[in-house]
DNA sequence: ATGCATGAGAA
DNA sequence: TCTCATGCATA
């Protein structure tokens, strides 16, 4: 069947025009297919030369996004409505944040801890082991308390942090399992970066802010624009330690000013979107998801050949295959694993494996 | 709330 | 190519 993949969109959506009407295949419930149970973790991938096609597949999607300009990562609808600028580029974004105060404090953190080693730990680990047997809950206010453990030991593997944006992220590691208590100061850990996230929900809505708000109110208030999917990831602890670590400062920031403005008019400056094209979602079918996720548990890290076969066989795009592998491997260094099971017995299913990543009872 | 997607940077 | 941060579009 057609993969509901739709060919090209228009260039420049006006908003006068409504939405495609695309005709979505179908997509009911993928949630109840797959649980995971992988058992593996990747070790090593240097099995791909490299040394094959140039081939940089075509982007047909892509029109005019293409810039090789640094100043306007995004083209913004050049032509019919009149567009309306971003007041932040991710470039701009970068560029605050150099001169925030946030990284500063982690720099700072990290030279006063010069005996960790700079050595890139993998965050995929961070709240994983405990979830499975001792997930004790220690009471400390009002949630479960979970220690997430970093496995810190076998593998010798990568995880680069890039440039700037993350340099804060092994401090919470090398305490292995005593985590201070510092608030938002040095190293959050998981637990209290779990706590934050519960009380800055409470807040927000007590507030009467959507996660949309907040989000636009980083960007007038800081200069980083978030959308309603960071935020609500942010929230559910679906991001990356890293990334937590990262925006908690930012949101702690924004609860206190919130807070203390709470009578007055917020002044929420609407950023329009941008004439970002992307190519239309693509409606994978359950089956076909059932079957990338037996393949995922078998090989989390398919070569290009794998995946070109894979695709020919589910009659998906090699690209959407790949995409698909990579979002799954981010899912599994999150905080909050796939599915959301929630723990209510150690084993629900009774196939359950005594290890794994930990299931987090978010909401 | 989440699935599929983009893009930068690193290997 | 991958990872990682992030978000549009959609369920």
């Amino acid at each position: 069947m057609a993969t509901a993949t739709s060919n090209h969109y228009s260039v420049l959506s006006a908003p006068s025009s409504a939405p495609p009407p695309h005709s979505e295949s179908g997509s009911m419930q993928q949630a109840a297919a797959y649980r995971d149970a992988h058992t593996l973790l990747q070790n090593d991938y240097g099995s791909l030369p490299g040394g094959g096609h140039p081939l940089s597949h075509a982007h047909q999607w892509i029109t005019s996004l293409s810039h090789g300009d640094s100043g306007a990562p995004w083209p913004s609808s050049p032509l019919g409505e009149q567009d309306v600028k971003p007041v932040l580029h991710d470039s701009d974004r970068e560029e605050l944040q150099n001169s925030s105060s946030l990284q500063q404090q982690q720099q700072q953190q990290q030279q006063r801890h010069p005996h960790l080693h700079q050595q890139h730990h993998d965050a995929r680990g961070w709240r994983s082991s405990a979830a499975s047997t001792h997930i004790s809950a220690m009471a400390t206010s009002e949630g479960q308390s979970l220690v997430y453990s970093q496995p810190g030991g076998p593998g010798a593997h990568q995880q680069p942090l890039s440039h700037h944006q993350q340099q804060q992220q092994q401090q919470q590691q090398q305490h292995g399992g005593h985590q201070q208590d510092q608030s938002d100061e040095d190293t959050p850990t998981s637990d209290e970066l779990e706590q934050f996230a519960k009380q800055f929900k409470q807040r927000r809505i007590k507030l009467g802010f959507t996660q949309a708000d907040v989000g636009l109110a980083l960007g007038t208030l800081y200069g980083n624009v978030f959308s309603q999917t960071t935020i609500c990831r942010f929230e559910a602890l679906q991001l990356s330690f890293k990334n937590m670590c990262k925006l908690k400062p930012l949101l702690n920031k924004w609860l206190e000013e919130a807070d203390s403005t709470s009578g007055s008019p917020t002044s929420l400056d609407k950023i329009a979107a941008q004439g970002r094209k992307r190519k239309k979602r693509t409606s994978i079918e359950v089956g076909v998801k059932g079957a990338l996720e037996s393949h995922f548990l078998k090989c989390p890290k398919p070569g290009a050949a794998e995946i070109n076969s894979l695709a020919d066989s589910l009659q998906l795009e090699k690209e959407v295959v790949r995409v698909w592998f990579c979002n799954r491997r981010q899912k599994e260094k999150r905080m909050t694993p796939v599915g959301g099971q929630i723990p209510g017995g150690e084993d629900m299913y009774g196939d359950t494996p005594p290890h794994h990543g930990g299931q987090t009872p978010v909401q």
